[in-house]
DNA sequence: TTCTCTGTTAGAGA
DNA sequence: GTCTCTAACAGAGA
C-alpha cells in the first residue's frame, strides 16, 4: 500500500485518534510482524503513553512514556485503525493495542508483510532500516547537488534509483513514474547519465508532487485507507501509473507498461525517451 | 481452476 | 561495496 504521503496520512490521523492515550494491553495475533520476542513485545508496552507520532520516509514512529519508541513499516498493505474494543476483530488484524478507556488501536494487514518493533526513544533513527534512510524530499533537506552525485555514481536505471530509499526517503513505485513521467525522463534511463538541469528538474518534481500527493490524502488504488479508513483521493491526479493503453496528458500517445527492475512501470514512449 | 499481478524491503548470492 | 533476484503473504481479476 503506502508510499510516503499514504504513511503521512496515516500519521496525522493517528494524531488525532490516539495522542495522549495510554495503552493497557497489547496482543500479538500474528507474532511474527514483531521483530523479536513477541511477548516481550506485549510486556514491555503496557501502561505506556503515546507521547507524539513521528514519520521518517515509510516509517512510522510511536514515541511513548519512559523512553520507548514503537517502530512500524506498513510495507505492501498496513492499515491502523481505531474501534472499540466491543467491536468484532477483522479478518486480518493481527496486533491489537487496548487502551485505557474502551478504544483499541488495530494493526490490520492482509499480506502480512509489516514489521513492528521496540527502540529506546534515543535510538529510533539507528534502526536498520531508518538508518540507511536518504533525506526527506523537502526542500529543506533534500540537496540537488547530493542527489545529482549519487545518480551520478549509480550504474542503476534512473526509476530503480528511486526507488532505492538511501537516494531520497519515500517514493514508491507510483510516485517514482510519476515523477518521472513530470520531468520527461524515460524509467530506463541510466541514473549516470541524467544532467544536472534534468536531475534538478526531478528533485523539485519530488518535493512538489509527494507535497501535493500528501494534501490529497495519498492515493489510494485498491486498498488503502487511512487511520479513519477514508481513501485518498490522489488517484485522481495520477498522469501514468495504472494508465496503460490510455492517451498521454500530454501529447496523446498510448502509456505503455513495462518491467523495470521486476516492478511494473508506466511512461509515454514519445515524451519520455531514453538518453 | 490456474496464472499473474499487486502500493515494500531485507537478505542471499554474484 | 553494488547490483539483482527472491521470499515473506493473500486476494483480485483475467
Amino acid at each position: 500500500m503506502p508510499e510516503l504521503p499514504e504513511v503521512e496520512t496515516v500519521r496525522r490521523g493517528l494524531e488525532k485518534m490516539v495522542l495522549g492515550d495510554t495503552i493497557e494491553q497489547v496482543s500479538a495475533l500474528y507474532p511474527k510482524i514483531i521483530q523479536g520476542d513477541p511477548k516481550n513485545f506485549c510486556q514491555l508496552l503496557k501502561e505506556r503513553k503515546i507521547l507524539s507520532i513521528d514519520r521518517r520516509g515509510k516509517y512510522l514512529i510511536f514515541n511513548l512514556s519512559g523512553e520507548l519508541s514503537l517502530i512500524s513499516h506498513l510495507r505492501m498493505e498496513g492499515k491502523y485503525f481505531v474501534k472499540s474494543s466491543s467491536d468484532p476483530l477483522e479478518k486480518h488484524t493481527h496486533v491489537v493495542f487496548s487502551l485505557h478507556g474502551g478504544k483499541q488501536l488495530r494493526y490490520n494487514d492482509v499480506r502480512k508483510f509489516g514489521r513492528m518493533e521496540l527502540v529506546p526513544t534515543s535510538q529510533k533513527f539507528e534502526v536498520s532500516g531508518i538508518k540507511k534512510l536518504g533525506p526527506e524530499p523537502t526542500k529543506a533537506a533534500f540537496d540537488t547537488s547530493v542527489f545529482y552525485h549519487k545518480l551520478n555514481q549509480k550504474k542503476k536505471v534512473v526509476k530503480t534509483a528511486l526507488l532505492d530509499q538511501t537516494l531520497v526517503a519515500g517514493l514508491g513505485n507510483i510516485y517514482a513514474d510519476e515523477v518521472l513521467w513530470l520531468s520527461r525522463i524515460h524509467p530506463e534511463t541510466p541514473s549516470y547519465r541524467l544532467n544536472e538541469q534534468e536531475v534538478k528538474l526531478l528533485h523539485d518534481n519530488i518535493i512538489i508532487e509527494l507535497a501535493k500527493a500528501i494534501r490529497a490524502g495519498g492515493t489510494t488504488i485498491r486498498t488503502y485507507t487511512d487511520a479513519f479508513q477514508h481513501l485518498g483521493s490522489f488517484q485522481f491526479e495520477l498522469h501514468v501509473y495504472g494508465k496503460k493503453g490510455m492517451p498521454c496528458e500530454r501529447c496523446g500517445a498510448s502509456i505503455e507498461k513495462i518491467v523495470v527492475g521486476q516492478r511494473g512501470t508506466h511512461f509515454c514512449p514519445v515524451c519520455q525517451k531514453v538518453k
